[in-house]
DNA sequence: TACGTATTGTTATAACGTTTCAAAACGTCG
DNA sequence: CGACGTTTTGAAACGTTATAACAATACGTA
């Protein structure tokens, strides 16, 4: 069994982390031990968690009970940080992997695998734009989400794989 | 204190139910008793409804509890049929003004009134279409939801009143 | 009427998220 | 250093959202 393909190589990973430490000194935040380690967790992981599969996640690795609110309150402030995608349609979080681009994004939810592979689109910004314009409706935040079946999981499938 | 303006008039809200209806027949399927009862509801209220909301209204309409299942059961029909929208960033229920256009919808949402306009936007499925297609992935699902301020509550706001 | 299927009722429980208040860490100013 | 205010974390209890499992009922059809 070969790793995920969608987890960051170790390499990888500690880039990615010390890229998130530069923006939070540069904001004059701390990226503090629960709030690191729930990053840490959905990068290793590569795939949307749930808030309870962190909990779990977090409390085997210290080896004490990690209770709810210490998940929640790591991932609001980095969703707030833009660190971390809040999947809305699946109650899932997933580690943004450009974090500092203010594109919108689009997330491609595989139904198969539960991957997701998010895509910047910049012109969905603007045809947002539009609508809300015509409303005069002031936007705070966006959230596009696509769920299907991504390329692995439609070739298993028409080989005869129940999905 | 006037009617929400929002909220179908009577004359609308039956013309509304009576074409759902024959969407049903046309399709082979049942309008039943807490569908109907839970289309209605969300067709009264005009907003984004929780399940529980409507599990209260429903248990207030009939004078005699209704349970989440039944309730759960109908909006899962609903929302299966297009004639119900689920908000996914909110765990609401919206009744589809529309509920015959395949057209991809666009929802805002206002943090201030609670109140959610549907804009049809053909354009946003030609957009994430030219993503998908990159990644040979095969959409079953798109959610496009957008939170902010109306012009109403804008306005209020630069009056001076809490938000 | 008898039978199979679809739907609803009911209880219990799982999954997701927050409130509240106490304890600890941290910066900073005397 | 040490006292103080602020931010962050820990822990228990609770509130909200959603589903599982199984019994009862309604409904079409032969």
């Amino acid at each position: 069994m070969t790793a995920d393909i969608e987890s960051l190589s170790l390499e990888d990973t500690l880039a990615y982390l010390s890229e998130i430490e530069s923006l939070c000194r540069q904001r004059g935040l701390k990226l503090t031990v629960p709030r690191r380690e729930v990053l840490q967790a959905l990068l290793e992981r590569g795939k949307p968690l749930s808030a309870y599969d962190l909990v779990a996640s977090l409390s085997a690795t210290r080896r004490k009970r990690v209770s709810p609110p210490t998940v929640y309150r790591a991932l609001s402030f980095l969703v707030h940080q833009g660190f971390v995608l809040k999947i809305e349609s699946k109650n899932a979080y997933l580690a943004n992997l450009s974090p500092n681009t203010s594109a919108d994004i689009v997330l491609l939810m595989c139904d198969g695998c539960g991957t997701a592979k998010q895509c910047e689109e910049p012109m969905i910004g603007r045809l947002i734009a539009k609508d809300t314009a015509l409303f005069q409706f002031e936007v705070h935040r966006k959230t596009v989400e696509v769920q299907g079946l991504c390329k692995k999981c439609r070739s298993q499938r028409s080989k005869g794989v129940r999905l």
